[in-house]
DNA sequence: GTTTATGCAAACGATTTGCATCTAC
DNA sequence: GTAGATGCAAATCGTTTGCATAAAC
């Protein structure tokens, strides 16, 4: 972990910005909440446990920067807000995502499951792919498994 | 194109939703301009040339409509904006996209190509999958030309 | 006639920006 | 010392909502 961070900070280094404690702080958070899909606020009420004079507009332009560098995926699951994923180390694409409808969660799949589609379209359509944005939207397995016991719980989040 | 008009009312109507001139200028809009991925305002400014009264609440309000009755798919790119695609008629998925991050660009690939991919999670994850949103981004074919300086690639993308 | 839809303007929430101050280098 | 980063507040942008009016049924 403590590699992961200083790794990263090279990586500001090496891009000539400035490894302020700000950054520090922010990208500590990702890399500790990283199951999370953190929205920049939610970043930001992390950080301001520990260091309150952290403004949003410092976490907004980070993010932006950490994103531009590929450290972070922006992702948008269409409920207004963007989202930030730290990307696996050496990564080529972005990770896959379940999406709940029923109760909201997500779950990441780091597999590439998509070696043949990825073929097919660069053969077929001759568009050359860089990265994708796969998200499945269904019934997450605990919800699958409330609804056969009983059917009760109706919370719709629709997207 | 009548025909898919009369039976988007239609199912308007079996919704007990009412046929207002509004609603069906909207549908107009999307019906003609299938192949572009309109944002709410994009719609607005197509309807505006003709009943310069509408207003662009209405013009979300049906388009959020259209969507819960998955005539249209709502999607996001990533650039902040909601687009709004017509579902091709009887399609139980919605399409896939090739974003173009040099131009911008947007083509859609109709065909379903994650059938295997979707077995494997369904099995292997044990979610259920309802929908699916897959979004490649790389180059376009008209921008791997410009940056090669015109190399030629003929072959036909057919599948 | 009742219910639902509309248009307008105001409200909203997420994100961005201008600017004076600070700080990493 | 200087370029770049920060914090704050104000501005911006897409989208939603309250409400009085109007139209579909």
């Amino acid at each position: 972990m403590e590699n992961r961070l200083d790794r990263i900070k090279k990586q500001l280094h090496t891009a000539s910005y400035k490894l302020t404690p700000q950054r520090e702080a922010i990208v500590r958070v990702l890399l500790e909440h990283e199951a999370e899909h953190l929205s920049a606020e939610d970043v930001y009420l992390y950080i301001k446990e520990k260091s309150p004079e952290i403004g949003l507009a410092t976490v907004y332009r980070t993010l932006e920067l950490l994103t531009e560098l590929k450290i972070v995926d922006k992702i948008n699951f269409g409920d207004g807000v963007s989202r930030y994923d730290l990307r696996q180390e050496g990564a080529k694409h972005f990770h896959h995502h379940l999406v709940c409808i029923e109760c909201g969660s997500v779950e990441e799949i780091q597999e590439d499951l998509l070696g043949e589609v990825e073929e097919i379209v660069e053969k077929n359509w001759h568009f050359q792919i860089i990265d994708h944005r796969l998200t499945f939207h269904g019934i997450c397995r605990r919800c699958q498994e409330k609804a056969t016991g009983g059917e009760k719980n109706k919370k719709a989040a629709s997207i």
